[in-house]
DNA sequence: TCTAATGGTTCATTATTTGAACTCTTATTT
DNA sequence: AAATAAGAGTTCAAATAATGAACCATTAGA
């Protein structure tokens, strides 16, 4: 691994749950040295990258990330476009949404509003999609280049549960079904008992750049209940590409495959 | 500089008005050898911290980054919390606004809100201030830690402009009269004409985690106009150090220097 | 068609990174 | 109160990864 790729597998180890780390326990979780791990950290915190709490000598991810973040918010403002309305569907659809970013072919959550309820889907912020079983992926797949769509399906997909489809072919299928329906659905084939559906968000080029998902116990989700989700996913998604490029979903979405 | 460092440096090249840019490039930018930013830029890529349009060939910051802050948000969700305290206070003041956060001893803005008037200050988003000239600094710096107190003025003071204090001991006065205002007040002290009161976002430890200033022309900055803007500002810094906390500023404020 | 500019790659040379062993500080146990 | 343990941080010879001049490929423009 590239020394570079050493220092962000660091960034990586923090999470939602566990958002401050001492040296020893980075080191140990990442497997590097205590030297190595300490000389990464210092030149990530010289750029904001980290930050040490100077009481607890605790790390945390540091400013300098919102910083980077906000800069390519500006380009591409979805996260700010899309959470008025995604904190509209949330109240009315009261189960977890989920908003997914797409970079270099893969998706990640970077966004969750989860209902005030006892049984719901739990999502992390921060998360990797795998595209050929989740609602997302499915989504995201219907509105891509011919050669994202190859290289996704190209490997073998890993079966996350026993309703995994792994067929290329039958995937293939749902993603053509998703790109007619205007929407994806998924049935518990990346975690069991839960169901979800998603919209895709198109960039000016038409083609996806995001996508929006609800994720719900399959307890809760009848036929019915699953298509009225989709429908609103899919408006909703619908609406937040139309905002983020200001022009009509059906203009950008011919703009792609052309 | 390390290989991380000049990584990072590559991420430091985007900016919102140039948000895109090619190999050569950044290349010529960076000073590195193009084959070794392209190097960096596949490692960075790989994590999702820069992609590559598929189209143009041209570099971005990437999702990986939203991801990033918006765990670190998660911790400290000044962003969030301030937004739209932030948006009402810009409405009613008609002057800009500027959201920093602390990092390692520096502050960096991470939100911006400008007016919708002629003639206003800009202020971008991932601009780093010095302390010791800018009102933000100096609120920054009235709620810190003595140690990171004396860091900031152990270095020579640079003189921006012919405003700019230079002398340690009238920066501490300027401190110790923001600690007891409320807000502090810099008059031209970075920029030539431009009029700045800032108040400190207070941690649950009672120091700074941040600052919220107002920069105005100071065509525009009549005492009075100072006075209540800084009055504003304080009474927001204040709002969101309470709702960020869970509780009382001066409970938080009194946890400090203790 | 030719030229120039950009993206991308190769591999011997060079410089940075690595990690075992060390100290220092702080918390916990006896 | 002394002993022990555990984590933070440092050092420097050895090991490894980064570097960059020169290369090819493709595209845009003259």
């Amino acid at each position: 691994m590239s020394t570079v790729g050493k220092a962000i597998s660091l960034l990586e180890l923090f999470t939602i749950d566990e958002p401050e780390l001492g040296l020893t326990e980075i080191a140990r979780r990442s497997g590097f040295d205590k030297a190595t791990t300490r000389r990464l950290l210092v030149s990530l915190a010289r750029h904001g990258f980290v930050e040490q709490d100077a009481e607890t000598r605790l790390y945390r991810l540091g400013a300098g990330l919102t910083r980077l973040a906000r800069i390519r918010e500006a380009r591409f403002p979805i996260l700010q476009t899309a959470l008025p309305f995604i904190r509209e569907l949330a109240a009315v659809t009261a189960e977890t949404l989920h908003l997914s970013e797409a970079s270099n072919g893969s998706l990640l959550t970077v966004h969750v509003e989860h209902p005030a309820r006892a049984n719901r889907v739990n999502v992390n912020v921060g998360e990797y999609l795998p595209l050929h079983s989740t609602a997302s992926g499915i989504a995201y797949l219907a509105h891509v280049r011919e050669a994202v769509l190859k290289a996704a399906l190209a490997g073998p997909l890993a079966p996350f549960t026993a309703h995994t489809v792994t067929d290329p072919t039958a995937v293939l299928d749902a993603i053509e079904a998703a790109r007619k329906r205007g929407y994806s659905i998924m049935d518990q084939g990346y975690e069991e008992g839960v169901h979800s559906v998603a919209g895709a968000i198109l960039g000016a080029d038409g083609y996806a750049i995001g996508t929006l998902a609800i994720a719900a116990p399959v307890v809760r989700t009848s036929r019915a209940a699953a298509a009225e989700r989709g429908k609103a996913v899919a408006a909703v998604a619908r609406e937040i590409s139309e905002r983020l490029n200001g022009e009509g979903f059906n203009v950008l979405k011919s703009r792609a495959f052309a």
